[in-house]
RNA sequence: GCCCGGAUAGCUCAGUUGGUAGAGCAUCCCCUUGGUAAGGGGAAGGUCAUGAAUUCGAAUUUCAUUCCGGGCUCCA
């Protein structure tokens, strides 16, 4: 067990070189626009480079074409090898100096009397910024950088204050790092799910039905099925049952559970002809399941109960905020809640990591876990007793060392009911996801009014655990298929191989290992078009189809097929049966590889 | 929701300084029967996102709407 930390390990050079090309890009801003053309507000590293935000004065505007002149300019500042030297100042020559700035007054003004150090740092002679550091010493430290894009944010990230204008960029300690991570940001563009969903298939939107509304194609729903009924599987070995609840609710069901209060303007409001009452889609399964629970009377013999629910769920998101299937208005989850005794928790909880370890597994994903806990700041978020709030984040951090799980801290990250453990997930381009989460839930119950009858006759409290292991089986197809760059496992494959004859007079003998193949659960397709066969097996390796199987006079002559893999491997003739039981076997193991 | 950018054939894109549009691929038809990434020919396909305004005339200018993208905020 060990704890790591939350950011990408920046090493304090790589830090301190994009903190200070930040300065730089301000500092060629400065020397390029001059004083009256823009305010500069603020701008730190970040995790993948730096940006800065301004905001523009008399009708200035900046946009991505201007980033030529911008970096020439900072390149310029580099070349020069301007020390960058640290000053501590007192708050009166803070403001003196930045008396035109409303950016910097309001942050110097909103530290006045918190004692703190106020220093400033100077590149050369011409420019001077506030900020605490930690710097490179000269700029020519900086070895490479480059500016990447623009965009619109608003000031302490409040929709309240004004609109500034931010340039992201970034910095490495040297040419070729920064290339890698240049070409690490066009693979990722090569492998957006928006792109390949498009290109293999797998799922469209209609103005007509709306945004943020996929529609998954026969393909894409192929997948979005594979990945549903593996989870069931797993969740079925461990006595999980499914449930089944209706897609509206009345109101009154979310006040109790507190959802109303924080969540109504993000749920859909559904009206009836024939009463008043007010009905909402359900944004999530969590009471409903309270509802099946209470249902009716319960022992401590019944209890763990453990219901799944794969429905689909609705939330009105902010139209700004949808994105592919990134962000959706319509989605599902491999939602579960295990209603259970306090002494069932570890148990419960140990088996829903197994789970997930199983799957993530599965899929070839790394990952860690992130304990979200009550942001301290605002207790007021939260229901429930904060002495029972506590009690479950202790409790949680020792299921995690329990479990020898590596895991960071997530303060604030707590879900309004209860803390959880999410999980993060890698992906092949070391992108993080979140994916799994597991919840030690009190206050549902409690608002509920839940009750189990306790061996000694007395009535008691279920404890209620919310878990999801790939988290939402949508968001996940678009990871996967970012992950997998739209090649698909076996098992996973919309179409897992394509038959390809080279004349039709092989169509008799091709049809029938379809039929075979079929038989057997594979999805398998006959390309049966009037093409040439380098053709189809460009079109079938367009699709990036596993196994293309191709078919001449020899291979029915001899029973067999010729094996071409997605990655361009000639496996040779392969006796018919030899291949079919290699397939068979890969989708039983969920292979992630090809047979070779 | 907010700031910025965008929308031309099913897809990827070209074009029009205001005179109502073009390619490649895909589709359909014909020819071609070919051993590991595109055989040839032809046809069809567009109210240039939608609705207004300006204009003799708008796909092109202006406004609004819808949708998409880059961000901000949010994410039960």
């Amino acid at each position: 067990m060990s704890q790591i930390d939350a950011s990408k390990h920046n090493s304090d050079q790589l830090y301190k070189i994009r903190h200070s090309a930040e300065h730089v890009l301000t500092h060629a801003m400065t020397r390029l626009y001059g004083p009256d053309k823009f305010f500069m507000a603020m701008g730190p590293a970040t995790d993948d480079g730096y940006y800065f935000d301004f905001e523009t004065l008399n009708d200035f505007k900046i946009s991505e074409e201007d980033f030529p002149k911008i970096e020439a300019e900072m390149a310029k500042i580099i070349k020069e090898n301007l020390p960058i030297l640290r000053q501590e100042i007192s708050q009166d020559e803070a403001k003196k100096l930045f008396k035109d700035n409303p950016y910097k007054m309001e942050w110097l003004n909103s530290i006045a009397d918190k004692g703190e150090i106020i220093s400033i740092y100077k590149t050369g002679q011409d420019f001077t910024d506030l900020c605490a550091g930690p710097h490179v010493e000269k700029t020519s430290e900086i070895k490479a950088f480059k500016l990447l894009s623009i965009a619109g944010a608003y000031w302490h990230g409040d929709e309240k204050n004004k609109m500034l204008t931010r340039i992201y960029g970034t910095a490495f300690e040297s040419q070729e790092s920064l290339n890698k991570y240049l070409e690490m940001l066009e693979e990722a563009q090569k492998r957006d799910h928006r792109k390949l969903g498009k290109e293999l298939g797998l799922f469209t939107f209609s103005e007509l039905i709306g945004s943020g509304l996929p529609l998954y194609t026969p393909k894409g729903a192929s997948i979005r099925l594979a990945v549903n009924n593996y989870v069931e599987s797993v969740q079925i070995k461990q006595g999980y049952t499914q449930v089944w609840t209706p897609q509206i609710a009345k109101a009154k069901l979310f006040q109790i559970s507190g959802h109303y209060d924080k969540y109504k303007d993000s749920m859909f409001r559904v009206v009836s002809n024939f009463s008043d009452e007010e009905f909402f889609l359900k944004p999530m399964n969590c009471p409903q399941h309270t509802q099946i629970y209470a249902a009716a009377p319960h022992s401590y013999r019944d209890l763990p109960l453990r219901y799944a629910d794969f429905a689909m769920l609705y939330r009105d998101e902010k139209p700004g905020e949808l994105n592919g299937l990134a962000r959706v208005r319509a989605f599902s989850q491999d939602d579960c809640h295990i209603f259970c005794t306090e002494d069932q928790v570890d148990q419960e909880i140990d088996v829903a990591l197994k789970m997930t370890k199983e799957i993530m597994d599965t899929f070839g994903l790394k990952y860690k876990y992130r304990l979200s806990t009550r942001d301290p700041q605002h207790p007021e978020k939260y229901l429930g007793d904060p002495a029972t709030w506590d009690r479950v984040e202790k409790w949680a951090v020792d299921i995690m060392k329990r479990n020898k799980i590596e895991y960071f801290d997530g303060p604030g990250e707590a879900a309004f009911y209860a803390p959880k453990m999410d999980l993060i997930a890698t992906d092949a381009l070391g992108r993080e996801w979140q994916l799994s989460t597991v919840q030690i839930d009190f206050v549902m119950p409690e608002r509920f009014g839940l009750e189990y009858t306790a061996a000694d006759g007395t009535k008691k409290r279920p404890i209620m655990i919310h878990r999801a292991i790939i988290g939402s089986p949508e968001r996940f197809m678009m990871i996967m298929l970012e992950h997998f760059a739209g090649a698909f496992p076996l098992w996973l494959s919309p179409v897992g191989a394509k038959i390809i004859p080279i004349t039709d007079t092989q169509h008799d003998y091709a049809n029938k290992i379809l039929t075979k193949l079929k038989e057997q659960g594979i999805r398998a397709e006959l390309d049966d078009r009037s093409e040439k066969m380098q053709a189809k097996i460009r079109d079938a390796q367009m699709e990036k189809i596993p196994y293309m199987l191709i078919i001449g006079g020899r291979e029915v002559e001899s029973n067999s097929v010729s094996v071409r893999q997605r990655d361009g491997q000639d496996l040779g003739a392969l006796p018919f049966d030899e291949f079919l039981a290699k397939v068979k076997d890969q989708i039983n193991t969920k292979s992630l590889n090809l047979i070779k």
